[in-house]
DNA sequence: CTTGATCCTGTAGTAACTACAGGTTTTAAC
DNA sequence: GTTAAAACCTGTAGTTACTACAGGATCAAG
């Protein structure tokens, strides 16, 4: 058996895409990504779709969105139902998370600041961290 | 069987630390917190030392860090082994992976306006956003 | 002494992967 | 044509930090 121009394997895909080679078969079992092909000897072949929406899922994990939130996309996306009004306040309600992510972390931020600028760094078992925090 | 003064169940504790019920069981699983005393019954009888433990582990687990971390806290707390200088450096340690976190939101954050300044939100199946994705 | 609240245990489920074992297929070299 | 290594196959278990449930026991109040 041969993989023609188009037709790739797992690993080949997974190189291009910059997919772990388990995860993708992980997306297969939870149905992001479809049963593809199958070799005589039962070797899963792939070409240029699976590999555009691997990369899909690739890039909006890397932007926080959850895999409910893709299976949505990919949902509205393979129905052709879409509109850009509905992209873009899904969009906007994840922007919404993540700037309260970053305000939740600015005050994480904050506080550590405080802590450390509090200690002397001593070699002593005494630490204003530990006494705070033990209060 | 009555709880004297100092001590408490499980149910009260929870209360009192703002820990889920569960989430006591569960630290106590993974020895985070100690084997309690038990009552003739079986049930687990807490005390205030108990009470300050569990707010110690809250309040590191509202401030970012793992139970891994808070685990070694107490560790070297527990042991009296513990120095101003260690605790300031596992703080600072833990800082940084806070800014870098930061960081990274704010980098997705970015990438989110852009995508949604570009989006005339219309009611056809056309979009930049799932455009730029699937390229 | 009954009843309802709380507790007990073990186990399973969550998100999003990642890694492994033990076996088969494919490919390249000779 | 054979062999050996690389890549693949499957199912399952482990990761983090919980949370929830079922089915039963205990506890406190009336």
């Amino acid at each position: 058996m041969q993989y023609s121009n188009d037709e790739i394997t797992r690993g080949v895909l997974a190189e291009k895409s910059g997919v772990n080679i388990e995860t993708i078969r992980y997306y297969e079992k939870i149905a992001l990504m479809p049963n593809p092909l199958r070799s005589d000897g039962g070797h899963r072949i792939y070409n240029k779709v699976h590999l555009k929406r691997l990369q899909f899922i690739r890039r909006c994990r890397e932007l926080g969105f959850t895999l409910q939130d893709i299976r949505e996309l990919l949902n509205i996306v393979d129905d052709k139902t879409y509109t850009c009004d509905d992209v873009k306040n899904r969009t906007i309600a994840h922007l919404n998370d993540i700037k309260q992510k970053i305000r939740d972390l600015k005050k994480i931020e904050k506080t550590l600041k405080n802590f450390v600028s509090e200690c002397d760094g001593g070699l002593k078992p005494e630490c204003p961290i530990i006494d705070t925090l033990f209060a």
